[in-house]
DNA sequence: CACCAGGCAAGTA
DNA sequence: TACTTGCATGGT
């Protein structure tokens, strides 16, 4: 079996029993780019109520979270964790964007997602995952992301070794993959959700998991 | 009580 | 280059 046909094997495994996942959680570009920020080692119930307070508070918008001072709005996402440094993050993330394409998120979609990638990647406290992200959900450009999931899932499956690094895990699949937007949306989506209820680091009960098996 | 959650950068040797 | 550590709230 070709990787390219497990890989598409795994998907059609989760898909058809799990469903579609209309990923990213999030109303537009700028506030899903802030919630991948957030959620960076962080459960995800936490960020949405540090994104409650912001959209309570009508500040989801460039021009209001550039114009916020970082204190104030370390204490607004201070339920997500971190808030500290997540607060500098954003704040540098801002700064990138008025400097980039004058605090219009969109605007980023005009370079090639290569270029665009390491320009992301550029910003302080903006690492591979969350540079994905952004590039994948909020800008619908074509690059996988990689999670934590990712890579115990496929552990498990002794697809990859453990310690296996972001990008080679990136590679694993789009090396073999189409390049499209709806498959790798949907694929990370789908590991996302199979990870939480049946991968985690002290894990349930596998049985019931839909890759369960997945390779016969 | 201990452990975990959709990482990342800075420090150390 | 390759490890280690700080960051922090809220749920199980």
């Amino acid at each position: 079996m070709t990787r390219k046909n497990l890989l598409l094997n795994m998907y059609g495994a989760m898909h058809e029993r799990l469903g579609p996942s209309y990923w990213w959680p999030g109303e537009t570009p700028f506030e899903i780019a802030l919630g991948a920020i957030l959620t960076q080692n962080t459960n995800w119930e936490n960020v949405t109520r540090a994104l409650a307070n912001l959209r309570e508070e009508s500040l989801l918008s460039p021009e209001k979270i550039f114009a916020l001072p970082e204190e104030r709005l370390a204490a607004l996402i201070r339920p997500a964790g971190y808030f500290r440094l997540k607060a500098r993050r954003i704040k540098h993330f801002m700064t990138f964007l008025h400097r980039e394409c004058g605090l219009c998120p969109e605007k980023i979609a005009d370079f090639s997602t290569q270029t665009a990638r390491a320009r992301l990647l550029t910003v302080n406290g903006i690492g591979p995952e969350t540079a994905d992200s952004i590039l994948l959900y909020a800008l619908h450009k074509p690059t996988f992301v990689v999670d934590a999931y990712t890579r115990r899932i496929l552990n498990r499956h002794m697809l990859v070794p453990e310690d296996i690094g972001y990008e080679e895990l990136r590679e694993y699949f789009m090396d073999v993959l189409p390049v499209d937007v709806v498959l790798y949306s949907e694929f990370h989506a789908l590991i996302v959700r199979v990870g939480k209820k049946w991968c985690r680091k002290k894990q349930p009960d596998c049985s019931s998991c839909p890759l369960a098996g997945f390779l016969e």
